[in-house]
DNA sequence: GTCTATAGCGAGATAGAC
DNA sequence: GTCTATCTCGCTATAGAC
């Protein structure tokens, strides 16, 4: 066993964690107190500060890990030549990668104004990283004339707001599986960019 | 003259709520202190309370106010008998509607979670009005065969959020006039209905 | 690594003078 | 209608025992 006999400072940080995305989820980032995620976690208030330097890059650090997961996952979707093809995938993975962490989706554009100006300027650039691959998804299917589109920058940003609106109401168990919706969300994107 | 003669108690009032509405909407309600609202009024802390109740008193009635005036202005629309039309004229009018107001829009879907259960179902209710409506179009225009889609209700949904999200990115003054931005989204929704 | 205890501060709301 | 003063509470963060 790697364990060490104590161990629980490895199990600790993750749950310090976890707990705090659920809380600035439900109730905000502003509304959560050090003492509500102790609580929560089951230590006391001062422990949490082993994990963490102080709140705010506890925010931050929960918003990065969640940016840099889906860039991640993003560029490990296998490569798509057809243009087409390649935004079905885009809208599909869109959909399953955001509503499979609501909480984090939801803290990562709602406390955004609660980072600081340095912390804020590293969120929004990895956010129009992800904004301009669409973009570019986009273009390459104007080019091949397998879409119209009056802009694509303004689609872009149209498609991600329509698709990452699922998480409003999508709940798991409801009328309609995740993959009847991806069915309904990629039909109504095809159509929208005139293909 | 009407005015009486100690008449700041009736540009006050309304002045609490701009100012409550334009904090909130840049920190958060909960980041947003009593003391701070005085302090751009121009009043001491406790003068606000001459206005409002409590805090969350302030919150509730303002986002009451925005959906409110949301639902008046809908009805007031001229009437449009052919689908769509009625599709492309809620289209223009939710964007004109919402990019006017962008701090109440921005509070209202933000704060919900700062809402006690009673004031929260009442906004609730409100909004689901309002997706109703859109429904209903979108179901008038399957009828005529005007329109194809798989889900009226996900439709719905889907084209709010799109539309919505207008919010996030257009600044007066920039690349795009809202007319011409009205024209663009308009184009992509005419074509995701199957119209 | 976690605890108790507390420093230091700022919050929401109220009382009563003017 | 607005002020000053204050009550009471809960917050972030730290110090030091174990």
């Amino acid at each position: 066993m790697a364990r060490k006999k104590n161990s629980s400072g490895e199990i600790t940080g993750p749950r310090v964690r976890q707990v705090a995305l659920q809380l600035f989820a439900r109730h905000g980032f502003a509304a959560v107190s050090m003492r509500q995620i102790a609580q929560q976690v089951g230590v006391q208030a001062g422990a949490l500060y082993l994990y963490t330097p102080d709140k705010q890059s506890l925010l931050f650090d929960l918003m990065q890990a969640h940016m840099q997961e889906l860039l991640d996952a993003l560029a490990t979707l296998p490569p798509c030549p057809d243009p087409l093809a390649a935004l079905e995938q885009f809208t599909r993975f869109h959909i399953r990668f955001h509503s499979a962490r609501s909480d984090a989706v939801f803290v990562s554009y709602m406390e955004l104004r609660n980072l600081e100006p340095a912390n804020f300027a590293r969120i929004e650039a990895m956010r129009r990283s992800y904004e301009a691959h669409l973009e570019g998804l986009l273009a390459k299917g104007v080019e091949s004339g397998q879409v119209t589109l009056p802009d694509t920058k303004l689609a872009a940003f149209a498609l991600i707001a329509m698709l990452t609106g699922v998480n409003t109401w999508y709940r798991e168990g409801g009328r309609l599986s995740l993959a009847r919706v991806e069915d309904i969300y990629w039909d109504m994107v095809r159509k929208a960019v005139g293909a």
